[in-house]
DNA sequence: CTTGACCCTCTACCAAGGTGGATGGTTCAG
DNA sequence: CTGAACCATCCACCTTGGTAGAGGGTCAAG
């Protein structure tokens, strides 16, 4: 099969095809003589794979990770089995989040508008409350910020010093002045 | 409460907030007199909802019309009601999906290896499968490629010139010379 | 009155995940 | 044989969700 009729079947454009490959996702296609990728028909099963993975929150990173031990049909030992036990925790934790949003939802689909008249939505109280138990959530857009209540020791992160509250009717001559 | 002492409170850097309020995350902070941002307490729980919606696959837009609506309180008429209700079938299909993919890495890890000898691991066919039920999945990283075998009208379809790529070695026939 | 921890604005930049264009070779129908 | 529809390469650029730094004001303690 060539490059256009997979990005065809899977529905992604050819650049995208190219893009997988390059990237790893896909092992590198053979070439026939005029230079021409030739793709397996287990390809198409492979891309849709990626296309909905991506779609759970699953990072190209992982996939290819995960693929290559798929590819390698290697034992599961040590570290990778150590991986996906994680991998597991944390898809049970956004699970278990993810439906919490639900009920949110639909209770609020049930009443007539998001919020008691006073107070948040049900839905940022829902998932906005102090964490009760740190469970390592370090899956879909997971970035490398600083998490719960630790020390950001990044710009603007040094220590000390606090002045909770307003207090100051002084002079009124800045850059911004404004209300 | 000053910019800092939120930031640190939800554990995020202080130009993450500046960011969220300038995205339209946040309410536009008062001011004090010296033009330092004044926020209400409120705001540490709004900012901990952002985080968590985020790590569970929400865009920064999804968030912020969302919160648009919460924050008018307003009644959730036709379309917005109209646009939960579709958030609430592509949660539910999400939640499948995520239930699937644990299946398949429990069996996963309970296995001694991917997948049986021949064809391709579970997880990959759990989730590469020809789609069985179109329902429109928009959710997460959903971005604004083509879908599902439609004719991406794009890419392949005009052609042009160029100026920059100087002096390139071409050979007599091909420029790829095959494998 | 200086120092250091804050705060402000603005501009640049980064990584991920692509998208699009320029330039050119290949294939096939008419 | 010609034109379109493909295929190839490389390079530039876009969006999202931030980060980092320059340049400078504010404020409390020493």
């Amino acid at each position: 099969m060539r490059i256009g009729e997979l990005a065809r079947r899977v529905g992604v454009l050819v650049v995208t095809i190219r893009f997988y490959e390059a990237e790893g996702l896909l092992p590198v296609a053979t070439r026939g003589d005029n230079g021409y990728r030739d793709f397996a028909a287990s390809m198409v099963t492979r891309v849709r794979f990626i296309r909905r993975a991506q779609e759970l929150g699953f990072t190209l990173g992982e996939l290819r990770g995960f693929l290559a031990v798929s590819d390698l049909r290697a034992p599961l030992d040590g570290e990778v089995r150590e991986h996906a036990r994680r991998k597991l925790a944390d898809l049970n934790a956004r699970i278990g989040d993810l439906s919490r949003v639900r009920g949110a939802l639909e209770t609020l689909l049930r009443r007539r508008r998001c919020a008691p008249p006073e107070g948040p939505c049900p839905i940022v109280l829902a998932l906005g409350e102090e964490p009760r138990q740190p469970s390592t959530r370090t899956m879909g857009s997971a970035k490398r910020g600083a998490e719960s209540s630790e020390k950001p020791r990044n710009k603007y992160g040094s220590v000390a010093s606090n002045s909770s509250n307003v207090g100051r009717p002084s002079s009124p001559r800045t850059k911004w002045t404004r209300a």
